[in-house]
DNA sequence: GTGCCTACTTTGTCCAGGACACTGTCAATC
DNA sequence: GATTGACAGTGTCCTGGACAAAGTAGGCAC
């Protein structure tokens, strides 16, 4: 009910976890009973309390769980077998198309690490300039984003780290996004733009955002976090023609396919339903209805088909 | 586990309430254990299927323990007399410092309920103009957000009409910090912004960093949600000088207390720890070593007074 | 080998009902 | 009037069982 007590470093509460990991307490608790791990001592309550390194290596088996590897094959494994799979797992071959090298998404990475948030501000901007908006988003953002989590996966970046990160790109995109001018076609697509609850991850949102802008829509962001069907009502008030979801790791594959299934159920079919994002269930898990995007490449191309069309 | 063959609009799966109304699964049916409400039918698997009408009513009573109420007192009563109470439920009388007389503000609220993003959003930058940053922030933010979530307690304001508004007040607010150069001299007060985990509003966090920043603070700024501990790590990252909290409703008062007592015991001594926000518990129940802001008028005073002595 | 149908296994979520620590309330006492 | 103690209200955690959906493998026709 609390974590005042047991969060001296040395345990967590399954709340605390489930926050942590995105695996649910029903999850954790069955893989307890199932594989034996996680294996929680208990507190002077008789609540289970989780260690650091447990709780380290439910983070790397989540990440495996994310990439495609099932739970029987994973969960039983010792920390240097995971180690050795994630190693193993190449992450989709990003930087490919990045405007910045490996060595330059090191080096930015380290700028993040030295915590000069005025400079890392000033030095996407540089970046911003250099690139324009669009080759901006889609090979510096996106890759850098990658980077990120990654980092934050290994355990090689504070949280604080990250939120600087997220606060100085906000900053960056946003200022970018206020360039772009409204409009003026009247005919132009409506967008709306929002996440799930329990989708926290804004970034997407404003990449999204800064690309449709660019491609002419009339962009509408309800931030992050929406209700399913506040997003039905938000997309009715504002007559969208199109609803832009955004998702990463951080939500459960389930709660992503229900909400989405039941997002296209009550929104009017001629409204479009585009979800976007890091999060490979999309792909994996196609909901009928559901236009689901690989790549911020997608939004240009499928813009030019709606165009063609209607 | 799914929810795809009874979506068709008539009930929603125990998760999908959980995602709209916050209210988690353990509460939702210990609840209809003790109070026979909700009282959902079953699907033919014997799976809760809460109606929309019960989802609706639970949104209700979610909004009324936000705004303080206790759930053995209102869990059990009708429609009608919910709405009673969410309309006695009265703030307390403020606009009396408002640029905006009551009329404005209410023109405003009906300029957020015709869901007219662009149009705000310029409404808002010409207020922006026409006042100032200070006066802006002070004058029209503070007594639009407190109208905002008193609309939101009686019910005249939907979830998304809400997230439309921070959208485009977060905007506003962005260019406008954008605006303000970074301070000249090296001994600017360092002040570092979050809000603690549980804490999802950043209006409040901008608001400060507006004024802050206009008093030749070097601000920077981790956005919502931070560990405690991340704040302490962030802090002594960025050398700051004050640590500045936003808090609203949200958030249970012990949960703040307790916060602001972990933080204050792991920052150093010499670091300034500024409490602000529209939760009560600020005032009822100080904590010692933090300072709790009763309005923004203060924080003005609180950096004069810090010259004085530093 | 390729495609398809059918059993079997895996896996996450749901259910019931019990327990208990934490919080707020209200009355009795200092 | 403030403080203390008893008591009820409340959310979260627990155990262990169940099952539908997704994934896997075997069998068979071509």
């Amino acid at each position: 009910m609390n974590d005042r007590s047991r969060q001296t470093a040395i345990s967590l509460s399954i709340a605390a976890v489930e926050r942590d990991t995105g695996l649910s307490k029903d999850t954790l608790r069955v893989w307890e009973r199932r594989y034996g791990f996680p294996n929680p001592g208990r507190d002077g309550i008789g609540e289970r309390a989780y260690s650091l390194p447990e709780v380290e290596k439910l983070r790397i088996i989540k990440r495996l769980l994310d990439a495609g590897h099932r739970p029987g094959r994973v969960v039983p494994l010792t920390l240097e077998q995971l180690q050795a799979i994630a190693d193993q797992t190449v992450d989709q071959p990003r930087s490919a198309e990045a405007a910045l090298g490996l060595d330059d998404l090191r080096a930015h990475i380290d700028l993040i690490r030295s915590h000069d948030a005025a400079r890392l501000r000033s030095e996407l901007t540089r970046l911003l300039s250099r690139f324009g908006v669009a080759r901006f988003v889609t090979e510096v953002v996106a890759p850098l984003n990658a980077a990120v989590g990654d980092a934050w996966i290994r355990g090689q970046m504070e949280i604080f780290e990250e939120h600087l990160y997220t606060e100085a790109m906000q900053v960056v995109l946003r200022a970018a996004i206020a360039g772009i001018p409204d409009p003026a076609d009247p005919a132009a697509p409506r967008v709306l733009l929002s996440t799930f609850p329990g989708e926290p991850h804004g970034l997407g949102l404003l990449m999204a955002e800064a690309l449709l802008a660019l491609e002419g829509c009339r962009c509408v962001s309800l931030g992050v976090q929406t209700p399913v069907w506040d997003i039905v009502l938000g997309a009715r008030a504002c007559r969208s023609d199109i609803v832009a979801l955004s998702f990463t790791g951080c939500m459960s594959p389930n709660q992503i396919a229900d909400g989405l299934a039941e997002l296209r159920d009550k929104l009017p079919p001629e409204v479009q339903v585009w979800a976007g994002g890091s999060a490979p269930v999309l792909h994996r898990r196609p909901v009928p209805g559901v236009r689901a995007f690989a790549g911020l490449g997608e939004i240009t191309a499928a813009l030019n088909h709606l165009h063609g069309r209607g």
